[in-house]
DNA sequence: GATGTAAACATGTTTATAAT
DNA sequence: ATTATAAACATGTTTACATC
């Protein structure tokens, strides 16, 4: 208990019906998971919370029979027709989806909002105009598991090298722009019964990374909430089964929030409600029929310039075991990997900043993902800005300032809105963007680059 | 230590100057302030992360000279001009802005994108056709602390009853639509050297939604990151100051996701930058001149209709002093108010719904808020959506399901996509909506209307 | 009723560290 | 080098509860 970390009590030991969350180390947690029945109400039906969504929607009628305003019975009518097999490697879900249509919305005008910046100030959210009193059961205009269905287990024979494949969708340009049938063009790539981790074309178990992509490729839109990532990983691969424990969503969310290949967008999804958010494939990504590394933070010696009296320190303990590539190796290792190999083999000649035009980032639509390539790009010039624009979503860094650090935001001040300028550095610095001045994203490093690229 | 919390360890006995999470309780950050400095690199500089920024700013060009390729120098030559005044009462800045100009963005085009079920796709980003290679230092054209006027020390001896007066600025329609003009007209009016709290014209303090409602009011757009509105209150407030602990930093967040008046909008800053959250006013707020009451759970008896057997408890304490509405009122209780009045003078009649056509969501423009206001208007018929529809930005509270109960998503599984339906319902429930289904937002509640409105 | 406060919890970001 | 994992932390949502 006196190591008890102060955040999700390492979570650990929680059931799979538990949320993440839980912290089972909480004295007032331990035994006392009794149901409970808060009373939401809002017997009214709000209208949209943003002023643009009424001006979006202009057809929106604001007296239109609701849609929302469906009755239990008809949820409850529905509720079991899902099925969710958690029980083995087998149990997957078909995933027949109906084939798609060509979305008659592509070309819609739209309006939108200007900050005074200039920045145009555009909400997600949801077209009402169209919505019939109860849309729920319109199945045929969503990809969705047909529950009228007999649910088949698909035993996995049939691992088709899922990612190596994805290649050979190289979307159309047209596409990249939320295409809704990319979505089902890609549906029976990723074979659902195909168990994509501890596969056997690759060594090891497939990255994160890797599995998300695919489960947001095969999301509608390729986006999907966080929940709708759990319940794939839950349903399409071994990181939930494999342990107790909840770190598996943890990586998924790290993975998300690190790699550059995966987005998180809002949508308001109806009237006065609260905008969910989506975690989507970047065009690039869906491009490239892959993400890159979920490359992240590289220890630097040297210090910042402007080092805030405020700064602070990460406080993290020392002694922890806290993973690695192959944990979970002692029962997947892969026969051509040594347990006697060197550190240094891991460790490859620095990779030069890629220098490829802005249509080039990935000049090597490689099926698998780092395949420790060197490009030959010579090393560009530096502070070029030219040839550095448009490479982020190659590698899973961004180049927003280190959080916990007081240069980057004591620095910044003086550019900031007035009110947004923060006394103290203390939170992830995107938070801090001012509305009034874009150019937070100042370099904090002088040192020569760090994050470096395999293109 | 036995009671410790598991998040944010009751948020007490920090300094002003940490973050609200510092978890003075834990072993790990105890007496361990020191500078951190990782190294933040990316001197590439990536293109926007979505697409849709690229078809949205048409103009931009690939290899502009980028904007944030600005030295440290510049910006540690205007660090200091940005002075913070925390000791004492009289310690507020002028706000001292130059007079607004017309947005000429505002009419200008944009592109949408539409995912297959209809719903505009938009997003927040900034359009970059028109910056300056460093327009860091553009001052005229931002709303921004003058860092080159002599700093004011405002004594408060003019509290000018600032909400009272915001009815005076009833804005036009034409200004609800991210209107940065009304962020000027309306800055004179919360003067800058008026203590909203603890005013006189007003019995105690002034609540937290007022209080983040100017703050909002003031900034440009009418939005501002969480920090800034940190920043906002620990300047022109006494919550932050009257206490050592982080609770105010709570009841900020609280109220900003409780209020309906205050809404997430996500601004994608740059090319290939994690997109920065912004709370806004609705322009709902913005019309009106104010929010409405921070509205939230009222316990209700009666059981969902449908209680999954993952229906989860949340687990509290029961024996902890949680505030109440004068917990400071030791300091600042009004004279008016009796401390020997029963509590059932707080219980007002039921208020009831209100019939109010769309437009007419706030018929009575109370400049104070909530002044018991019973509407006129007669009882309209339960369940007729016309007439509930639109009333979201009036109440704090929203009409998503109740979290931590598994009645919400045991009965919507069979309406969410493939991917999204959750096998456990564990989260808020926003984020289970799931892409295919908008219909997300049905009644949990079959009681009558628990949450009414005043007018 | 409204409000303040505490807290549990989910979600998102970042750093640390170990394995390979 | 990539990756998994743990963890600290910030942010966002919701419920509980005390006070008036
Ligand atoms: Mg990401
Ligand atoms: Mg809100």
């Amino acid at each position: 208990m006196a190591h008890l970390p102060m955040d999700r009590a390492s979570e650990h030991t929680l059931s799979a019906q538990q949320t993440e969350s839980s912290s089972p180390d909480s004295i007032y947690q331990l035994n006392s998971l009794q149901p409970y029945n808060p009373s939401h109400q809002a017997e009214h039906w709000p209208r949209f919370r943003s002023h643009q969504a009424m001006i979006m929607a202009p057809l929106h009628q604001p007296c239109f029979p609701n849609p929302f305003v469906v009755d239990h019975g008809q949820y409850e009518s529905n509720a079991n027709n899902t099925h969710h097999y958690q029980d083995g490697q087998a149990a997957y879900l078909d995933n027949l989806c109906p084939p798609s249509r060509p979305d008659p919305t592509m070309a819609n005008p739209c309006m939108a909002s200007f900050t005074s910046e200039g920045r145009r100030q555009l909400e997600v959210h949801s077209d009402w105009t169209g919505l019939q009193p109860s849309p729920v059961f319109k199945v045929d205009e969503i990809c969705e598991f047909p529950t009228h269905l007999p649910f088949v287990h698909a035993v996995q024979n049939t691992p088709p090298s899922p990612l190596s494949t994805i290649s050979s969708y190289e979307s159309p340009e047209s596409l990249a722009v939320a295409s809704p049938t990319m979505t089902v063009q890609t549906v029976d790539q990723f074979s659902p019964g195909s168990s994509e981790d501890d596969r056997e074309d690759q060594p090891g178990p497939t990255p994160y990374s890797h599995l998300i992509f695919r489960a947001l490729k095969e999301a509608k839109d390729n986006k999907l909430p966080l929940q709708g990532i759990y319940n794939w990983f839950e349903r399409n691969t071994d990181k939930a089964k494999s342990s107790g424990s909840k770190g598996w969503q943890n990586s998924i969310r790290h993975n998300l929030s690190m790699n550059a290949g995966f987005e998180a967008v809002k949508e308001e999804l109806g009237p006065g409600k609260k905008a969910v958010n989506f975690w989507r494939l970047t065009p690039e990504a869906i491009r490239h029929g892959q993400v890159q590394s979920t490359t992240r933070y590289r220890k630097q010696a040297s210090a910042r310039k402007v080092l805030g009296a405020n700064a602070r320190a990460v406080q993290r303990q020392r002694t922890e075991i806290k993973g690695g590539n192959s944990l979970k190796a002692v029962k997947t290792r892969h026969p051509n990997t040594s347990c006697d190999e060197p550190n240094e083999i891991y460790h490859r000649q620095p990779m030069i900043l890629s220098s490829c035009p802005v249509d080039d980032h990935y000049p090597r639509p490689d099926p698998q993902m780092m395949p420790h390539y060197i490009s030959p790009a010579l090393a560009p010039p530096i502070d070029n800005a030219l040839q550095r624009y448009g490479m982020d979503s190659v590698i899973g860094c961004t180049n927003l300032p280190p959080a916990h650090n007081g240069s980057f935001y004591d620095s910044m001040r003086a550019t900031l809105d007035n009110e947004s300028f923060a006394p103290r550095p203390a939170a992830h610095a995107g938070w801090y963007a001012s509305p009034s001045d874009h150019n937070i994203a100042m370099m904090t490093g002088s040192d020569a680059p760090v994050d470096l690229h395999h293109f």
